[in-house]
RNA sequence: UCCGGAGUGGCUCAAUGGCAGAGCGGGUGGCUGUUAACCACUAGGUUGUAGGUUCGAAUCCUAUCUCCGGAGCCA
């Protein structure tokens, strides 16, 4: 049998023949010819089967091969200007390895629930493929980002001893004699890292029971979250936008093909340029009211509220500076004016909602014991992270990316469960 | 939790008070350049569930279940 390659590499064998091994994503037959598109994981290649090119029982395929059915097939590569690929396999010869069942997903529009209950056969599909591909991308460029600029990663713990921010939205679990909590985050954690490495970042899935069915949430997604020793809000929004750019520019760099099969609009990308638009939340409210939404100092932006935002700019906007009774406990209080906060939402554009939330971090211990008391926060289960403003506190900024949100941004997609392998909502648990 | 929408063949949908239908997928046959190929034939139904109104209900009413979209909350 002639050499076997992986799909992707078929153009470096132009005029050769190779073995492909792999899947039949659908077969178009006609009298003494057929076309079988087939998929190996890392190409869709279209493979000619001629009747007077390959043996009568190879030929005869044509009724016995089912879509997903698994082969490997050798034929020599020709030019073929019109396919996607650029290339396609004139077949000589077809081993199968297993004739599949009938296939319950077709080349056609099925429902999301049916396509859901099916993910692990969805995930062959094109479209889920090509999203899946980019995922990775981004996953990878976000590491690279930070270990190229000094950063260490430091991951946190999945499993949490109390209910820190907000007990309602926190999933709760059996732990051995006790009960123990999944992670919202790991941004506490992280401020007790950098002390010790400057500049951290931690990356991993973070759970919520948030009772939400919109396309913008997950019970369990990924969120990357650097945190910075001596970096003001400045410094942070100046990063966070940096991080953005970079990782929409590794997508356009790295996936063009998969971003082709999505039809994603790449100009919309393209343009993502720093500086990225910043106003306050103030300058937020003043546009949102002039558009005529009805909206009070002290109330959070929601939705709808994003969106007309970010339909002024062609940039993912930056919003900083909040008013403090909306915000976390732990957010650094703005020095000239003590209503607001230092913290800043990063809001991609097209309707993709907030990508980015991040502050810098108080890191006076009497400021916070204040806002502990409060908020009637159990202060005995802050204690750890009270020591780090004990010894040696400094200030410190972060914020953490929603991997989910973001990949959906750069695919285009109308939800983002299909951002992430295994989708995890609130009436989802399965497959 | 609240607001709105939808449940009909394996899948996607049509039928709005009067004979439950189409496309895809399956099966059979045809076709030498197809692009979610095409053409012909064919099998496949207790209309989510329970009750009610009616000569007659997929269609109207009540209850209930499931899913979808959105709000709040947030990445």
């Amino acid at each position: 049998m002639s050499p076997y390659i992986l799909a992707k590499h078929i153009s470096a064998h132009k005029g050769e023949e190779v073995t492909l091994k792999g899947w039949v994503y659908n077969i178009r037959k006609s009298g003494k010819i057929w076309f079988l598109i087939f998929r190996d994981g890392t190409e869709f290649i279209q493979c000619v089967v001629l009747k007077n090119e390959v043996p009568e029982a190879v030929f005869e395929m044509k009724g016995t091969l089912t879509q997903e059915s698994s082969i490997a097939v050798s034929g020599i590569v020709q030019e073929a200007p019109r396919q996607e690929a650029g290339y396609e396999l004139l077949v000589k010869n077809i081993e199968i390895y297993h004739i599949a069942e009938d296939y319950p997903i077709a080349l056609k529009d099925h429902g999301v629930e049916f396509l859901l209950d099916k993910r692990h056969l969805w995930l062959r599909s094109r479209g889920p493929y090509a999203i899946l591909k980019i995922r990775a991308e981004i996953e990878q460029a976000c590491r690279d980002f930070f270990n190229e600029r000094d950063f260490t990663l430091v991951d946190s713990p999945m499993f949490t001893p109390n209910a820190a921010e907000g007990s309602t939205t926190l999933f709760e679990t059996q732990y051995f004699e006790r009960k123990a909590y999944l992670t919202q985050s790991g941004q506490l954690y992280s401020e007790a890292a950098i002390m010790a490495h400057n500049r951290t970042y931690c990356f991993g899935p973070c759970f919520r029971a948030e009772k939400s069915k919109t396309r913008r949430h997950l019970t369990e997604f990924w969120m990357v979250e650097p945190e910075m020793a001596f970096f003001d809000i400045h410094d942070d929004m100046d990063l966070a936008e940096e991080f953005v750019e970079y990782l929409v520019h590794r997508a356009l760099k790295n996936c063009r093909r998969e971003l082709q099969i999505l039809e994603r609009d790449i100009s919309k990308l393209e343009s993502v340029k720093r500086p990225f638009p910043r106003i306050s939340y103030d300058e937020a409210l003043a546009i949102l009211h002039k558009k005529g939404f009805d909206l009070q100092f002290g109330e959070d932006l929601g939705a709808p509220h994003e969106t007309a935002i970010s339909e002024d700019f062609d940039q993912p906007v930056m919003i900083w500076r909040w008013p403090a009774a909306s915000k976390a406990f732990y957010m650094k209080r703005d020095p000239e004016d003590e209503r607001y906060v230092l913290g800043v939402d990063v809001i991609a554009p097209e309707g993709h909602g907030e990508i980015i939330g991040g502050s810098q971090r108080e890191e006076d211990i009497k400021v916070l014991l204040e806002r502990i008391e409060k908020e009637q926060l159990p202060k005995e289960d802050f204690e750890w992270f009270l020591d780090l403003r004990r010894y040696g506190s400094v200030p410190h900024s972060g914020f953490g990316l929603g991997l989910e949100r973001t990949v959906g941004w750069i695919c285009g997609t109308h939800h983002i469960r299909e951002c992430i392998p295994w989708p995890r909502t609130m009436v989802r648990l399965k497959p």
